[in-house]
DNA sequence: CGTCGGGCCTCCT
DNA sequence: GAGGAGGCCCGAC
């Protein structure tokens, strides 16, 4: 393969726009589910560990969900420099620690410094007024929403009782 | 802001 | 197979 290909096939793959088949036997059905889950989070977003959890249908295991990151056989590839605590904080990497998480994710085009301004504040969901669909702070959604239509919220029960939604997108909640 | 306890999956004994 | 430690966590105080 020539190399201008190569190049294209990987950022492809990173970008998501390619599903390579990875293999992931010898990991336990648990591992492989979040692994899975883990490679759905778009580049440039961000998603909780408590995220990936409630998707995979173990909600409580949400540290068994770091675990099985921190044993990640294909960093990078399989994303888990995406995945984040749920307050914000980025929380810990293996292959480098929270500075090379950074990085990379800085790479690929999240606005850390913004993200952890939200999470200083308290600011876990981002509303649109207009949509009534409140967000993850990096979901793609609501990127061309205007200013002024944009709300931050604490916590779902806010953004509930304020008349939000979850995004059906990010998923930020269990649509109740 | 820090600390505590809970909870869950793996691995090791 | 039982039991315990520990880990890229989380919510409540």
């Amino acid at each position: 393969m020539a190399p201008a290909e190569l190049k294209e096939k990987i950022q492809d793959e990173l970008n998501g726009k390619r599903r390579m088949r990875f293999d992931l036997r010898g990991l336990t059905p648990f591992e492989q589910a979040v692994l899975r889950k883990t490679r759905e989070i778009p580049r440039g977003e961000v998603r909780p560990y408590g995220w990936v959890a409630r998707e995979i249908g173990h909600p409580a295991a949400v540290r068994a969900v770091g675990t099985a990151l921190a044993n990640n056989p294909i960093p990078y590839f399989i994303p888990c420099h995406r995945v984040v605590r749920t307050d914000g904080h980025i929380g810990n990497y293996g292959g480098g620690g929270p500075e090379a998480k950074r990085a990379i994710l800085t790479m690929e085009g999240v606005r850390l410094k913004r993200l952890e301004a939200l999470a200083r504040a308290g600011f876990r969901y981002q509303g649109v007024r207009t949509t009534k669909v409140f967000c993850y702070p990096t979901c793609h959604t609501g990127r061309h929403a205007l200013e002024k239509n944009i709300v931050w919220l604490h916590d779902e029960a806010g953004a509930r009782a304020a008349g939000f939604r979850p995004c059906k997108v990010c998923r930020p909640a269990v649509v109740a």
